[in-house]
DNA sequence: GATGAATGAGTATTCATTCAT
DNA sequence: TATGAATGAATACTCATTCAT
């Protein structure tokens, strides 16, 4: 009934679980959630089967670890970089630099954010998870536009469709690869675009 | 070895191939694929499991018509809204049209739209669907507006773009409800960020 | 409840129900009666599935009468031999005979052979049917023997001996293709050993 | 992908293997192949359902080493008896000793071998199983007699159609009982014919 | 009679989860 | 803790049989 999730405190049993966890993202990034079954995770991880049940509650419960970990790879390098920057503000250079950034933590993990946002359908803790990771990269951005001096009306909504875009294209060129669309100078129209909104 | 699915050519026969189709587009959406069985799904087109492989070779079978379902509902009235524009162009109003219409469909397909597009991370056939549909409608805008006379540089990108904002907004608007965002107000800031892109 | 199995009197009818006798037949024959499918049944002989409960009360009930085109394929030309053979019997030449027939029928039914005797083990009225067969054959022999003149020893059990002998060879030269095996020699060796049984 | 199937090396994992095993034995035994489901299996080897597929591919693979069992039982007493035999070779003897072993392990395995045969027509690995069975019976007689100093022309042939003539009444004997055989005489005809072919 | 669409019980197989060791 | 064998409920799909037309 009241079934014990080991909280691991020991560094060899937070690796088993971490080992896991990463085992997971792997599998699921390349197959999903549904056709990933815990054998092949706990094989990956080099774990047994019975330890997952004995680090996890259940399958759903690596899922949310998973997804934990999927919104720290996205949000760090975006924190790192948002917290770098300086008055005064060259909106051109700093938005070419989210996107850069993003495209670049798509690369690897587009098919994950699919899955991922998938899940979010049926499952409102999931969903909630990506809404806090929103509001905490709109929140970020808009705060730190903030402090550097910056008055704009409708600041939140600006940052909010302004990151909207970015993530679009990183997706769409990570993705789709439309043959008749030129990827650069669709950057360069995003760029652009997004810049407008501030300046 | 080479089992015969129906052509259903008589109409009540077309009826059934559609309401099984319409039963799991809306199971689907609800719980999403993988959590659909073929029984609900019999169930709740009023027919038995024995039929729909009648109809269908197997349960992506039936995801491949749903996702064309989805498809012409999402393409449909926008095919219509584009080929009756002229000129000349108010962006304005082109566009907040579009979003309007986009954001109407959103509505009732919003759910559908995440499901199936993690579908097409592990299948093809599937991802090329959604390829396609967005070719059409790339073109089909690039197209008018190169019949009605405008000449701007880098159109198709700048298109693709354009309804990438207004099909993000869209979604966010009926998803997510992130509530410190006025909704309203980040409408404004899609449309007029939009248009400036062919002003 | 009491179901009317339609009893074909006219010519039409007839040649249905034959038909459909006989595409079983020659698909139980290639793949077994259990990987036989009634759908394959009606498309092969051309009628419907619906028709086919309009002449058989069921699968089994076809298999039925394919024993009984089976057994009448087996026993006629083997009866007509027999009511030909005269005194005074030349037992080498009589072998040799009934080897040959044998083995001619063999060669297009041993597959259904087998698959049939098979379904004897879990059925009685089929295992039925296949010792009223062998005690025909054995009789007939035996009785034309008598008829001639010949006054043996336990004949029927030498007469039985002998088909058997005669049916295992024959068995064996349509299927097992042993290679180390001369089966010319081995048809001599079957014919001298059966006929030294009369002798 | 790539199943994995135990290899118990473990006694308990073998007994377990081996419980399937000789279920499905038995069970085809009575009932054919395609009439026995998975789950009357694992009841009767008392084990679930789930570790059946632990052990076993899928249901053929059972069958498979169902046929493996089969073949031993029925090959191993017959090695044993061959492999004493001693010159000077009193053919009577041996022929009557070698009826009554295959009459003794067809009373058990009758049924099987009818099932298991039929099995072979559609199924060429089951059919090689037999063809290398039947080869190993010959060649272990023919090497054993040549060892013993029988220089007898065709001696292949004559041992494969001795075995088959056994076989044959073992099979006879177990099964069809016509009542107007005299099943001792019928031996006698038998062992006599078969004796004849060696001397 | 004849059709073939429809039924729904039946079955092989998978897989999250448990548990004896 | 850790293992991986074992469980058994769940499910896609088949097919003998029925029945509306």
């Amino acid at each position: 009934m009241d079934k014990k999730i080991r909280q691991p405190k020991q560094d060899r049993a937070k690796d088993k679980k971490k080992k896991i966890i990463e085992a997971a993202y792997d599998i699921f990034s390349e197959v999903g959630f549904y056709n990933t079954n815990t054998t092949d995770i706990a094989k990956k991880a080099g774990v047994s089967t019975g330890i997952v049940y004995g680090y996890f509650s259940d399958k759903r419960d690596i899922l949310l670890y998973v997804i934990d970990i999927y919104i720290e790879k996205v949000s760090e390098p975006f924190k790192k970089y948002v917290s770098k920057i300086t008055a005064p503000i060259d909106f051109n250079n700093v938005v070419t630099d989210l996107l850069n950034l993003t495209m670049e933590t798509h690369k690897s993990n587009a098919n994950i954010h699919n899955i991922l946002h998938s899940l979010a359908v049926t499952d409102t803790e999931i969903n909630q998870k990506f809404l806090v990771l929103e509001d905490n990269i709109t929140f970020s951005i808009s705060d730190k536009l903030k402090d550097l001096g910056l008055c704009a009306d409708s600041l939140k909504e600006k940052v909010h469709v302004a990151m909207n875009s970015i993530q679009s294209f990183a997706h769409e060129y990570v993705y789709d690869k439309h043959d008749y669309i030129d990827y650069e100078k669709m950057k360069s129209v995003v760029i652009q675009m997004v810049v407008s909104l501030f300046e």
